[in-house]
DNA sequence: CCTTGTGAATATGTTCACAGCA
DNA sequence: TGCTGTGAACATATTCACAAGG
């Protein structure tokens, strides 16, 4: 019945590799987390649909997931669904809005102003999802003062005092790899405790800070793993 | 794991995550697959610190991932070390590549292009790496003919010609989530068997094709469950 | 010594299948 | 009836710990 939270998890996380953690004996799994925001978009989806209602197995379908495993993932905070009925749509969103913490928003900084670092900072998701990129961050003088969208690129040696003034936790990394672990660096330093990083690399924290990581090569080199064999390969299932 | 990758059998979640899967008694499992390409990046950027040999204990290190994980993933492909020694880093790059099947090029299409496509495009990290972008589609026909990097920007219409022509296999979709499905729908018309999808949704597509997610709020929202707690929220427990 | 590769032990995750309630 | 929530069964993944090779 009651929402909990848990301690614990360590560092990593990824695009692809999860890490392990040690958690309490009553934390719940890093992995149901992980599904959580799955579920609470496809939700999303199923509101803007005007659907007041749904199931489990509706959820799965759509998912591609077991509904037994939705059913025990969401039983893990709270006793959610009606026998019979299902789960109320706009219900759900709010609880799982409030178990992920996006009851709110979270200002976010960007470190990196290439087309990458635009492209995030342009992506109009965020705000309604509760996140809003507070501001953007380069280490190429050049590109200081220059826009990027309504924000206006920023020295990277202003890192700590902005994210003081903004007071802001999550820090989104963008920069090539061979400057992310030196930026990754400066954002804890200055208090940054949730890093998302889009540089191709296992990032060394602290284990109060918390890493997940987007690397588009990952993805495509394992799903090559699969295709290669039916182009007449061995390999997997 | 987040869901955020998964096996065949059914399309499933976000940017991270592993899903079930049906595999032949005697297949590799899914998330040993997803952490070759993770085992292939440290190595190659070992390789450029101009590094001959490791261990799995230095890579375990590296990633945060116990030694004797590393060990036995490699041990489904053959015996890539030596005891006492380590592993050969330029041998075993050359098997993973194989493993992997990105000892060659793969052409990719892209499709969308918005801030985050032409972002795509741009990313200089494809070709060393396997794959390269051979062309970029948009459905808004003000867009075609415009530049992106060394390409223009096609109809989408042009899609199963070009597909055929390039004898592209794998597709990324970087188009708002309201016409993901249909993209993907006309990608896998075309004979595409790999999409690497950006937007927000997970799609529907037959059982042969291979679908990964890349979704930044995802990441971000497993994060602040984390992030939640500390900040002395309701939330926790 | 050092480090691999691996069976056995442990830990974790998923599905089954059903009681119970709308 | 149709659906949830859940213990028990099952399936999968990780770690341990050590024999054996350089």
């Amino acid at each position: 019945m009651s929402p909990q939270s848990d301690p614990s998890p360590s560092a990593n996380a990824s695009a692809s590799g999860k890490s392990s953690s040690k958690r309490a004996k009553d934390a719940i799994p890093d992995i149901v987390i992980g599904r959580l925001p799955i579920y609470l978009r496809t939700l999303q989806l199923l509101a803007e649909e005007g659907r007041e209602v749904t199931s489990s197995q509706e959820l799965g379908e759509r998912l591609g997931i077991s509904s037994a495993q939705i059913r025990k993932d969401l039983s893990h905070f709270g006793e959610f669904g009606k026998q019979g009925t299902g789960y109320n749509i706009p219900y759900l969103i709010r609880q799982l809005e409030k178990i992920l913490h996006v009851d709110r928003l979270w200002p976010v900084v960007l470190v990196g102003a290439g087309s990458l670092g635009r492209a995030i900072a342009n992506y109009q998701g965020f705000e309604s999802r509760g996140f809003r990129i507070a501001a953007v961050f380069d280490e190429d003088p050049a590109k200081v003062g220059e826009a990027v969208g309504a924000l206006t690129i920023e020295e990277a040696s202003q890192i700590p005092q902005r994210v003081q003034e903004l007071g802001a936790q999550i820090g989104i990394i963008a920069v090539p790899v061979h400057a992310a672990q030196r930026v990754a660096d400066t954002l804890i330093q200055a208090g940054i405790r949730g890093i998302l990083c889009y540089a191709p690399i296992t990032l060394k924290v602290p284990e109060y800070v918390r890493v997940e990581y987007i690397d588009p090569l990952i993805h495509l080199q394992h799903m090559t793993y699969y295709l290669g064999q039916a182009n007449g390969e061995t390999g997997g299932a």
